[in-house]
DNA sequence: CTGTTAGCGCATTCAG
DNA sequence: CTGAATGCGCTAACAG
């Protein structure tokens, strides 16, 4: 490895090419976009470009016709799984179209976020796609601003474009079930209500599912993080609480607080029952597998890109599908309380398979 | 939201800037980069600048400065943790340095991996990074005939810019713990073999520190994937072969392995241990908690960052320090065949706090 | 310190 | 169908 830094240029240019094929420089264009040519100098042009080894220049072609088919993406932290589902499904349906992504994060703060979405709009991307962690006002401005195409996803603003699942939808279904099996105390460990989405809707769905038509019910709120730690070291005050079940905002919370069951010999479910939301896969190796509503974030990845595409093409939020299903993932945390005899069922990796 | 197409172009120029502070569009060139001006006219341009709200075409720069600022990033898949943090690390040393990334997903597949370094090398970046899956000979060909840096990761190859853990010691240091542990016979639950980090050289200093100094020892090897899955439907001929120890060649596959464990009745560390490799938060979550050897795949990404960047500068591999650190992390799921009587400590979230 | 002059590589008029 | 000419917006000599 003895080479000693990279300064070479890129040195075969379209002229070298048409001096070589013996046309003029508009002819070798012609042959790379549209191809208004005669069969003859179409193949003179062929055989120039594969003997030079030309490859056309990024930025003068860019600055030229002014789309970079590049699109930006801000994202809130990368160390995660939804993040990365998210970017599966983003890239599945960006890169058929000839879309790349360029990708910038914002480490949890919303003026790191706004300060990113800056940058991306300077690099002359096409367009951008914010997974943010709130939506100020600030947000919306720039939304209206900037002439080009911004979606949220995450969160939801009325004055801009965004793309979210159905938080309150998610902890109603929830609720729904757990009245359902017969429970009337829960605790519900959440997150902060900076996050709306989270913090607030999810909560407030589960809520209304688990109260509903009946006045017996009761559900008390823990505040945690969102890692397994931070859940971890509030299982404790959970535990006072003395619930039936335990609502973890998000399946990691639910696995932090099952660990600490685990450890004080609090048995799940036969001694209390422990729920989550998100579906990560990790819910289902875990003993007892976790009960959960999944949410499918690389279709939704795929929404938002193709949000985004027509947004591109002119089209409003209109003309496309932005309906997030829920799946409801029944496994193994929790106990039926209207049966006599709990016997929670050992399947092969429930939900798994 | 009533806007349909986005077709607006950014029009204030440098020129426009120029004329309105009624000076030079090579004195506001200047004002932008180096910066020979007087006082008196900073101002004014400053001013101008505000006013018009100009902000430099990205692509009219790069086609002149021949720097793209941008770096891109190859990778075999986006969903997993790993690759997260390897991200999170490239970007925090990146970016403050006024570098942005690209990314590109190749699902696994070589010549996809190949496909995107071209479109990458295309687009004007300034040096490619990749995640490799395997680094093959035309990987090597394209490292040499690109005039611009190309660092690989995952994978070792002596021909091209590299920079790994060391999974042979990795594997080593598990080995000689086990043995120490007082362990003879071992299953190494490991991955395909075209994988030569993780499915050679990982098992390979496995069974040497497994077996060093000694003829009692047994080492059986069984097939897997990557994913919970799979290594949890190769657990019953694992538990087969009746080892005293089963090790993973990752943690998902330990942790497979043992839900199937755990399903069947099967106490660990009191019947069997387990083991793996990577040290993923939700090791310390399940129980037991998982022993394993810790790779800092975020300080990984920094050093990879670190490494591009000097390449970029015309300093070679010497100058770049490679050592990827190794950290052991036992917890509750080895027993020490050694003691009378296995007591495992049940620490507060070991290996979390 | 500053304005003038040239292109960077390409796509796109406009006449042929 | 094709070539010559023009300029995208910016930086970098070059003379002042």
């Amino acid at each position: 490895m003895g080479k000693l830094g990279y300064y070479m240029e890129q040195k075969v240019t379209i002229k070298d090419v048409a001096e070589l094929a013996g046309v003029s420089k508009s002819t070798v264009s012609r042959y790379l976009n549209n191809g208004y040519i005669s069969v003859e100098k179409q193949v003179r042009v062929r055989k120039a470009i594969e003997e030079t080894g030309f490859q056309s220049n990024f930025f003068a072609k860019r600055l030229k016709t002014r789309e970079s088919k590049l699109i930006g993406i801000v994202l809130p932290r990368m160390d995660s799984v939804t993040v990365g589902k998210l970017l599966a499904g983003i890239t599945r349906v960006l890169e058929p179209e000839g879309y790349q992504s360029i990708l910038l994060v914002s480490q949890l703060s919303g003026e790191k976020e706004l300060e990113n979405m800056q940058k991306l709009q300077q690099q002359g991307v096409d367009a951008i796609l914010v997974d943010s962690v709130g939506i100020t006002p600030e947000h919306v401005r720039r939304a209206k601003e900037w002439s080009l195409p911004i979606l949220y996803t995450g969160q939801q603003q009325a004055e801009v474009h965004c793309l979210k699942i159905d938080d309150a939808a998610a902890g109603h279904r929830m609720g729904v079930y757990l009245r359902q099996m017969g429970h009337k105390h829960a605790v519900f460990a959440g997150v902060t209500e900076s996050d709306e989405a989270v913090g607030i809707e999810r909560k407030a769905g589960f809520v209304a599912g688990f109260c509903e038509g009946r006045t017996d019910a009761q559900v008390d709120f823990v505040e945690t993080g969102f890692d397994f730690l931070s859940a971890y070291n509030q299982a404790e005050e959970i535990r006072k609480l003395a619930p039936s079940v335990v609502v973890g905002a998000t399946d990691n919370i639910s696995l932090g607080i099952l660990r600490y069951f685990h450890e004080r010999g609090v048995h799940v479910p036969e001694d209390i029952s422990v729920v989550g939301f998100g579906g990560y896969d990790v819910g289902a190796v875990v003993y007892p597998a976790l009960t959960t509503v999944a949410f499918d974030y690389e279709l939704m990845g795929m929404k938002a890109a193709s949000y985004i595409l027509n947004l591109l093409r002119g089209k409003g939020r209109e003309e496309t599908n932005l309906d997030m299903p829920l799946f409801f993932v029944e496994r193994e945390s929790v106990r039926d309380l209207n049966a006599a005899v709990d016997e929670p069922s050992l399947n092969a990796m429930p939900g798994m398979a």
